[in-house]
RNA sequence: GCCCGCCUGGCGGAAUGGUAGACGCAGCGGACUUAAAAUCCGCAGUCGCAAGGCGUGCCGGUUCGAGUCCGGCGGCGGGCACCA
């Protein structure tokens, strides 16, 4: 029996696509073709494709196969995110310079990609730790400079003084550096930033145009971002100290001053520093606070606290009355002003913070139908609508809009406040003191100041001789790199020692996409032609960091003259994890995580250690991870089942947004497939060739009805990225081709067999985008001698007339109920519909004495018969 | 704590407000085979001999008709920088 060799076919499909150049595309096409960018998250070099790879770029690659066979000339560019800590880890750990580990990592992930047949556009790859790739992103950075879209800002950091090295707050466990142990301080560095807050409006109301994003990532994007109008206020101390005399508060519910019982300030706001200085107990507090870690899972389970600093402030509008001023270890320095005012009725936090010190607690937002000198707050804050008391002029006022809009007049009419409208959304910090990264082309000067690194300089190239033998920076104790005369004026003077966070790679490389070979930072006419990207496909968790990035640095790009979009991105898909069960034998601490191949499944269901024999605990299905060792190796799946089975299986899983659980049966079962698929296009390759016939039988009739039908289906499947109904819609071809074979075809052989022909030629190229290899099999077994190849085949057009039904099946149902069906040739006169439906016995059963109130009637579909009595 | 998403057979899932469970996986029965694999045929939500009930997390509503729309509740998962 003929097999799909898939170990010689499909290597060989790929050298023929190579070979006529089916993917590549011009920086600026004269072609005429509409254009389409498809775009999938660029890899970091890691050493091995993963599952999640696979995922991602088999998706990517439907969307491009599908979209260049409708007639589009596609770009579908692959290259690398290949700056980063690994490289570096690595260094540390074995030895290898960082450059050598990541372009070797490079080489194989290269190969491996190769072999999953993605119609991608190799001349245009490029790693980001290439000079001829960071340079132009250095001279970005010093446009960007120029055009006031960076500053040079203080910010506090988590320090490991051991390391040498700012660590990110999932890398602080229990207040310690996860490499080193040591004792985490928090700590002002002098930081480059990306102003990304001036954009804060224009990327929010910008989201409402992303129509083809996923309306969950536009939220979180918004959420982030985080637009609030609300009100500074300025409270007067009591007693100035320092000089301070006032302290400015944010909050967006000024409509609740008067419920007012304390004012706290962040640790770090200068008059908490003014108290820690003062008293021992308060620089205690503080010095606690700073070796808080910042993450979720710790403030989580933090307790409010605080501390009473023994100022107090005046009520703005209360004569005479004055609050306590406390230092709070849940107010942020970063957000608003670092200080706010307590309102315990009507904040859950306030609240919980003034049970705890005992601070009063005055309702002054009365919820509806409750009465005034009854209503109190227990325990839980009332933060809805509501009638405002107890607040003086504001009494009686709708809360919070009305009060909100008199109380800020009121504030800005004396001078001690104002409406603002107020961020959540802080400028991007980019400096990054490692070595594995895009060196940051300024130099400090004690004269000049900071000088740009001269355009004849760029590339500024990291030096290639660097130890990791000691903590800190590389690039920082390098012998001779940092020392160098000011551009400037001369003068011995020092180059910036940080590198550029990898975010920063990834946030243009699409651009650099259109013309990588570009001397520029950009071809203008290039990315003018294929911006913005039409199709971007990734993971969830790059929902908020990575594209709000992008959208921002385009922005930037725009503004510098580089770009003519502000959005990079029209279309988003956001694809889920790839995930496995997990195996695991003994218990506690003795217990020992197993790859999947290290298992077998016994037919009684048991599951056991393949060379021992001993029991395996199965776990339950999680993302695939090296810790879990629920890992599969893509490249020995396609070295058993090919590259085809592995994205064929990848796809009918299940939709490509959730995840998806890889499974040894599932791949399987696709392998079998792609057998079967091969096997009835090799059969109807073998049937006789002939004309057209002029008339066709039942069983051809109906089989190129399942052809046309499929046409239909599996289009309009792929449109709306539902690949998996795709993958449902040509089984059901497939198994109408087998139906086909069986049938007795006597005087209409000739129909059948051309039927046949039709339907396996429409299989192929249905399945084009999804198995492209078996794709070209099956199309050069039925065209034997033909130049013509699947991958520059249009995509196929479906005869309507044939894909209708002959008969169709309409429901019948009695006060809703399903009763009978009758089938009628479509589009059948509503009163044929209802006599065959009155005529069915069941149905004149029910209907029988019984008076009909209504009858609905749904072309094609449903006959209900309302009844009473 | 806040925000978001999801919940349909043994499993993954399908279903413009119109026959719930397409298609696949796993399973069961049969054919072929010395045997196995592969392949082919058939069965299959659930209760019931049947007629007929009951079924899309739970409760309620809108509708001739609800997996789908609305309100409430529960469970699971994800995100997060306590956002004042």
């Amino acid at each position: 029996m003929p097999r799909f060799d898939f170990i010689r076919a499909e290597p060989r499909w790929q050298a023929e696509w190579d070979a006529r150049g089916c993917f590549r595309v011009a920086d600026v096409p004269t072609d005429g073709k509409p254009k389409y960018y498809v775009l999938e998250m660029f890899p970091y070099p890691s050493g091995k494709i993963h599952m999640g790879h696979v995922r991602n770029y088999t998706l990517g690659d439907v969307v491009a196969r599908y979209k260049r066979a409708r007639g589009f000339a596609v770009m579908h560019p692959m290259g690398w995110d290949a700056f980063g800590l690994p490289a570096e880890n690595a260094a540390r750990e074995r030895n290898i310079h960082p450059a050598k580990w990541t372009w070797e990592n490079i080489a194989n992930m290269r190969g491996e990609l190769q072999r999953m047949g993605l119609s991608l556009d190799w001349t245009r790859e490029f790693a980001t730790c290439d000079p001829a790739y960071y340079g132009h992103q250095q001279k970005l950075f010093l446009d960007f400079l120029a055009a006031g879209l960076v500053a040079r800002r203080e910010s506090w950091v988590n320090w490991d003084p051991v390391d040498g090295t700012v660590l990110a707050n999932e890398q602080v466990i229990d207040g310690r550096g996860w490499r080193s142990g040591a004792l985490v301080e928090k700590k002002l560095l002098s930081q480059w930033v990306f102003k990304i807050t001036d954009y804060a409006q224009d990327l929010l109301a910008a989201l409402d145009g992303l129509e083809r994003w996923p309306e969950r990532v536009r939220l979180m994007q918004a959420n982030w971002i985080g637009r609030s109008e609300g009100a500074r206020v300025r409270f007067a101390l009591e007693t100035p100290v320092d000089g301070v005399a006032e302290v400015e508060v944010y909050t967006t519910r000024p409509d609740t001053l008067y419920g007012m019982s304390f004012l706290a300030v962040a640790p770090e706001h200068p008059l908490a520093e003014a108290a820690g200085a003062r008293h021992a107990a308060a620089a205690e507090f503080i010095a606690e606070c700073r070796r808080m870690g910042t993450s979720e899972a710790v403030i989580e389970t933090m307790e409010k606290r605080g501390f009473d600093t023994g100022l107090r402030v005046k009520h703005p509008f209360i004569e005479g009355a004055t609050f306590p001023v406390w230092i709070a270890n849940f107010v942020l320095m970063e957000y608003g002003t670092g200080a706010i005012f307590g309102c315990p009725a009507h904040d859950q936090r306030d609240l919980d913070f003034a049970r705890k010190y005992d601070l009063s607690v005055l309702p002054v937002v009365l919820p509806a139908g409750e009465d005034a000198a009854a209503f109190a707050v227990d325990n839980k804050a009332f933060d809805g609508t509501g009638v405002i008391i107890n607040s003086g002029f504001l009494d009686g006022l709708q809360a919070p809009d009305a009060a909100k809009r008199t109380v800020i007049a009121e504030l800005e009419s004396r001078g001690i406040g104002e409406g603002v409208v107020n961020w959540r959304l802080r400028d991007w910090g980019v400096s990054r003191q490692r070595y594995w990264g895009c060196p940051i082309p300024v130099i400090h000067c004690d004269d000049c100041g900071v000088v740009a690194v001269p355009d004849s300089e760029l590339p500024l190239k990291l030096p290639e001789d660097v130890t990791f033998d000691r903590p800190g920076n590389p690039l920082d104790h390098h012998p001779t790199w940092k020392h160098v005369n000011c551009p400037s004026c001369g003068k011995a003077a020092q180059r910036e020692t940080d590198t550029f966070d990898t975010f920063v790679d990834s946030s243009w490389y699409f651009a650099r996409f259109c013309s990588p070979g570009s001397a520029n930072v950009v071809d203008r006419a290039a990315v003018d032609h294929w911006m913005p990207v039409d199709q971007y496909i990734g993971g969830i968790e790059h929902a908020i960091l990575h594209l709000l990035y992008s959208r921002f640095v385009s922005r930037a790009m725009q503004k510098t003259g580089h770009l003519g979009t502000d959005e990079p991105f029209a279309g988003l898909f956001t694809q889920g994890m790839v995930t496995h069960e997990s195996y695991r034998v003994g218990t506690g601490g003795n217990g020992t995580w197993l790859y999947p191949e290290e298992i077998e499944k016994r037919a009684d269901g048991t599951t056991v250690r393949r060379d021992t024999g001993e029991a395996v605990t199965v776990g339950r299905v999680e993302a695939m991870s090296k810790s879990k060792r629920n890992t599969v190796d893509p490249g020995s799946i396609i070295s058993r089942f090919g590259a085809d089975t592995a994205r064929w299986f990848i796809l009918s899983d299940n939709p490509p947004e959730r995840d998806m659980e890889w499974t040894e049966a599932g791949a399987l079962g696709a392998y079998r497939f792609t057998q079967r698929l091969f096997r009835l296009a090799e059969n109807a390759a073998l049937a006789a060739d002939g004309a057209l016939p002029e008339t066709f039988g039942t069983a051809a009739r109906s089989l190129r009805r399942a052809t046309h039908r499929s046409i239909q289906t599996v289009t309009e499947a792929l449109e709306g990225f539902n690949f998996n109904v795709a993958v449902a819609r040509v089984y059901e071809l497939s198994n109408a081709i087998g139906e086909a074979e069986k049938a007795s075809a006597g005087a209409d052989a000739a129909g059948l067999d051309w039927a046949r022909r039709e339907a396996v030629g429409v299989a192929a190229q249905l399945i084009s985008p999804m198995m492209p290899h078996l794709a070209e099999e099956i199309y050069s077994r039925l065209h034997p001698g033909s130049s013509t190849i699947v991958a520059e085949l249009a995509w196929p057009e479906a005869d309507a007339s044939l894909a209708a039904a002959e008969l169709v099946t309409i429901a019948v149902q009695v006060l809703g109920k399903l009763r009978a069906t009758v089938s009628l040739p479509p589009g059948s006169a509503e009163a044929d519909v209802i006599a065959a439906a009155e005529a069915d016995p069941n149905v004149a059963r029910l209907l029988e004495g019984k008076r009909i109130v209504k009858r609905v009637y749904v072309p094609n579909r449903i006959v209900n018969f309302v009844i009473a009595g």
